[in-house]
DNA sequence: ATGAAAGCGCTAACAT
DNA sequence: ATGTTAGCGCTTTCAT
């Protein structure tokens, strides 16, 4: 029976038997302190030094019923728009003593699939998710199931189910608009699949500023990127568009991400930036003001974003919560690429 | 005695009860498919399916002694570089089925002490870090109770231990090497704290570049960003350099990020790259080759650092398992801004 | 092939 | 103020 490494942690156990009292104390000692008179609490607590006790948190969170875990579910852990919300949630988190697990799904729903089971197996306290379908069945189980769940970077479909999201339909009018105002009348819109509701609002949003100017929304040209709607895969639509027969003025970006692979491919065939070719991205990354051609884009309340999920969640454990589903604003900022 | 929200999820007992046989059995069903007949799993199968059947995994780590959680403590979430690690760290554990926590320290010690236990409690297989202090007795006393730890971006001080680096000495080197062999003299480098190795190292790299070229290592120029080894904090120390005795012409970054700063500052004091001014940054994150002025870097092998950092540490549970210390080698990307 | 039962490390009554 | 003990949901011998 002798295990193979057994350099096994001490227990609440070990630190009982050094210090001379029960497991009932110690345990007290940890959760509550007060309980426990000083002389004998200065004895355990020496002893949890000399042995070097770390709970186990596990077994803490079996019986206690709640964990420290948060899970985020986001499309793409490297993209720089999540990775600020992400870093937000953590922090926010932290302040709770909570941890966060990441989780990319590349917009694949079978992955997303998966690791939501991980993070229901794992007995996460609570999902944010960036969900590839808010009204999705599979959530809605899994909400069922009392797990507290808060839609990021998306709207609840449902009055019962907290969400934060950034209005993507104004978004997507205001980087129509500014196009507009620029005198733009052939305008692409390199977008995301529109099954993705961003995707959806934002292209909805652009026919709206189309229709306020009087234009055919119908002659937005969208071209979808399935998949790929990444630095590289824009490049790659980028020849589509350029060689088809009626050639925009002005290219709108669904990312900031998409926009950079919209400018690189532009500069590599000598197409200048405004002047033949407007673009304008969507995000606001830290480097957007920074490019060849700094991007004139849609800025996103990131840390906003973040910090209010996150809260959102850690509150859903109060009884006397109220589901809230908060909308922020997204801000259009002018810079050199339109 | 009843509790205020028990939508309780349905666990082994109910699903056993549900489909007439014993625990053990339904354990054995999710273990050992094989141990159990056909029919009888079948039955068991079609009753975790009704119950909605989720695994409690705090539940089965807690017994079977081993979890399907990763921490990686990193300098800081939001940074590109740590993304992209992070994002092949996470797709190599999700082959795993393990789950990846992330945490970051802002290079503060007590935030990655603090990360440390929580992790450590929450009773993660193993911990992957970028240290702050690769030798600290707080790394050494983890491993000592049989936790996992590999360090990333980092060789380990010690044989005994798991760790993938990059050579940073070596990209100092190629760093410096390029502006001395593009003609510069006086070289600044906006650095980071020495007491961060990858700070040391590119700083020693840099000076033997010098060295080789017979010119005094004693001149390079460092500025320390200590907690501001950000983007607004190289704007800040751009003006103390600017208007100090001995104007560099060119200066060398610990980062992109960093970079990106220094070309910002430039930019607006209208100040020409490469012309009057030659930048380098560190780390080729997404955005270096389309900044304004694309930016000659260190690439570094983010994906396969974090790859290889997620492999080691799911190999240690492997009683056959050796330490290993992987070193991978940076490359100099020369564009623009040199 | 299946069942019964003893824990994993901890918490929370309840007793003293 | 401290000790005792019954579980949390699961795995895992050991019987049958």
């Amino acid at each position: 029976m002798a295990r193979v490494r057994p350099p096994r942690r001490n227990g609440i156990r070990e630190v009982a038997a050094a210090a001379g009292v029960s497991v009932g104390t110690v345990s007290n000692v940890i959760n509550s302190p007060d309980l426990v008179a000083g002389s004998t609490r200065q004895r355990v607590e020496s002893a949890m030094r000399q042995l070097a006790f770390v709970r186990n948190g596990l077994a803490h969170q079996l019986r206690a019923g709640r964990s420290a875990t948060v899970g985020a579910v986001v499309l793409d852990l490297a993209n720089p728009f999540f990775t600020e919300v992400n870093r937000s949630v953590e922090d926010r988190l932290a302040e709770d003593d909570c941890v966060l697990i990441v989780c990319s799904t590349d917009e694949k729903i079978d992955k997303e699939a998966r690791y939501l089971r991980l993070l229901e197996e794992q007995g996460v306290r609570g999902i944010l998710i960036t969900p590839t379908d808010p009204g999705s069945e599979r959530i809605a189980q899994i909400r069922a199931r009392g797990l507290p769940v808060v839609l990021m970077d998306c709207p609840s479909p449902v009055p019962q189910m907290c969400s934060v999201a950034v209005d993507d339909v104004q978004g997507g009018d205001l980087a129509a608009g500014h196009l507009i105002a620029r005198g733009h009348r052939r305008i692409a819109f390199f977008n995301g699949p529109r099954t993705i509701r961003q995707c959806a609002d934002r292209s909805l949003g652009m026919r709206n500023a189309l229709r306020r100017a009087d234009l055919d929304p119908a002659h937005l040209m969208e071209v979808t990127l399935s998949g790929d709607a990444t630095t590289e895969g824009a490049v790659a639509h980028l020849e589509t568009v350029l060689s088809g027969p009626d050639v925009p003025t002005a290219i709108a970006c669904v990312s900031d991400v998409v926009a950079l692979g919209v400018l690189r491919g532009l500069r590599q065939r000598g197409i200048r930036v405004p002047d033949e070719m407007a673009v304008v991205g969507y995000d606001d990354v830290p480097f957007a003001a920074e490019l060849y051609t700094p991007l004139t884009t849609i800025r996103q309340p990131k840390q906003q974003l973040g910090r209010a999920a996150a809260e959102l969640l850690l509150d859903e454990a109060d009884p006397e919560h109220v589901h809230q589903q908060i909308v922020l604003h997204p801000e259009l900022v002018i810079r050199s690429s339109s």
